[in-house]
DNA sequence: TGCTATAATGTAAACGATATTACATTTTTT
DNA sequence: AAAAAATGTAATATCGTTTACATTATAGCA
């Protein structure tokens, strides 16, 4: 039904493995016989079947990159840096969505088992680390923007606990000495790291760290709105609020703003990754900014190098993040 | 190296026919070779290779989605519903990103010819309507969220043209009668739909079509912010502005709040599409809401028709909106 | 002219699964 | 009890490539 690879070569009036060799540049073909294949190729409008060449190879340059969700728009931006270091080593990339789902991470997974592609970055998983050093034992993965508790596996994250530091330090500087947080209860261990370098910059500055004063819900934006509530109820409220993603943020001062509050002069808010809507936001939200095209980039990057190398190393990348100022964050009033 | 089908079934004591059958209930086995078969499967870590059942088979049971790019959130959505028609056909999605270039896409679209993918569907493409009815000859492919004029290829769309009636008609029936329009001037027709929509709903109720009031820029949030101030400058302002997109109806209100203006008092804006920005931004954007979920899993409903069908059948399916009412669209003040 | 090195090509065996065919066994029918 | 039908299993060809190996053609050189 299809032209192939011996439709090719007869047309050509050379054998398949000529023909191959043209395709591949894998030996020398004289002049005249890769002139007389290459036409061919193009009367005939032949494409080479991948399912054939890959089955043959053993493999198939394709990377998986395992998303939660399509939704924060900073996955984008390392899915560019993954594609370019993929481009540059000859793979390329291939994306699917979990939905945060155990199930449909391990099924996604399943391409690794069955060959449909040579290994699998996951950002974000739901695996746990015993899963994580399993898998990795026989296929090449990482993961990045998370990483997980005890996972000897490639990892490339933003520097957390620093960005965070750098994110609260910034709200002391500012003359705010009452700073809040508002984290997740979940096992993402990024948050966590966030949440250590809060308490260290509080530290640093001779500041107590106040149980009333750390919030801990999910992801949902709707959860910033909630430890809003919960914090100006405090009969010593806070100045500051340190929120673990900018979505929170966002959600933070949406409800902020509704309950009369204004930002940067009665309640300064930061948040964390630096996503479109930081900049589009009305104020524009403070935030420290993962560098979401070098995250993609150095993940593939280093995962091709474990591939071309034919070892599985384990090791964490923290890249540098960036503190960006914007409105929603103003000197204390007093 | 890798556990076989062979090695499978010399450990089970069968042939590599009845192995086959098992794994694909595709002939009757008896019970007590079936559980050899599975025993063995499970003992030795079988897993099938696809790339050899693919190459038998023709047929891979996966549809390519190529996005623009992941950066909307509402294309999650429309991935969801895509998931969840694919899963209940037996097809999985995979999901790349073209950061709108047309050679990507072509590169892209190259695992239909390379027999990676079964089917694709693109939401937006760079390609002509003759590229694409080039494609559909040989493929099945299909176009959401966007159509192009002139492509007999499967599309599923949002009814663009009524839904912006919808929503001008909404401003009108809030005592507007000067609306300006933030547009692009792509050719995305999409666009195009929207501003008939537009110009729809003001000639029914008699209200002139002012050329100063059309404002053609990119999809670039940046250029609502201009097209607002373009608009201000005018000798006769308008009263309201509806934005062909959520992120130009959230730049148009950060530009105008930054110049003084209020929400709602001063100024109305409607956006397009109900992006998760919408409800979170401050004020809520007045939207009018793709039905993402149900367009992902229409398209792919009717592409497996297709597929199923041996047809390469174009037709274009109109999904209705649904018009959301928040904070950004208020009466008009006189 | 021979002889060797090298380049160009062809042949055929993989890769890992499935489908087809043929054969052997069991079950049903008369 | 023999013939016919149904069922389980094995052997083998096939999908479209790549590639190891074998072969042939060409060039270089004494």
């Amino acid at each position: 039904m299809n032209v192939t690879i011996k439709d090719v070569a007869k047309a050509a009036g050379v054998s398949v493995a000529t023909v191959s060799r043209v395709l591949n540049k894998s030996a020398t073909v004289s002049e005249y016989a890769a002139e007389q294949v290459n036409n061919a190729i193009k009367e005939l409008g032949y494409n080479p079947n991948f399912l054939g060449r890959n089955l043959r190879k053993c493999e198939t340059n394709v990377i998986l990159a395992i998303l939660p969700s399509t939704e924060h728009s900073f996955y984008n931006e390392i899915i560019k840096g993954m594609q370019t270091a993929a481009s540059d080593n000859g793979y390329d990339i291939l994306l699917c969505t979990t939905n945060s789902m155990h199930s449909t991470e391990t099924r996604m997974l399943s391409m690794l088992f069955n060959r449909t592609v040579d290994a699998a970055v996951m950002l974000g998983t739901q695996l746990s680390a015993e899963e994580l050093n399993d898998l990795n034992e026989k296929h090449y993965i990482a993961i990045c923007c998370e990483r997980v508790e005890g996972a000897n596996v490639l990892t490339v994250t933003v520097d957390d606990e620093n960005g965070a530091y750098a994110a609260v330090k910034n709200l002391i500087s500012q003359n705010h000495r009452k700073i809040a947080i508002v984290s997740t209860s979940g096992k993402a261990l990024s948050s966590k790291d966030r949440e250590r370098g809060y308490i260290m910059a509080l530290n640093e500055f001779g500041i107590p760290v106040r149980e009333e004063y750390i919030f801990r819900g999910t992801y949902d934006p709707e959860d910033g709105g909630k430890a809003f509530e919960q914090f100006m109820a405090l009969p010593d409220p806070p100045t500051a609020i340190f929120c673990i993603s900018d979505l929170l943020a966002a959600g933070t001062i949406k409800k902020a703003i509704s309950s009369g509050y204004k930002i940067g002069e009665d309640i300064s808010v930061c948040g964390f990754d630096n996503i479109q809507m930081c900049e589009l936001y009305n104020p524009g939200i403070t935030t420290v900014e993962q560098p979401a095209f070098d995250i993609g980039k150095t993940v593939i990057n280093e995962l091709v190098k474990n591939i071309k190398q034919n070892q599985k190393k384990g090791r964490h990348i923290k890249l540098n993040y960036r503190l960006i100022q914007r409105e929603s964050v103003q000197k204390a009033n007093k």
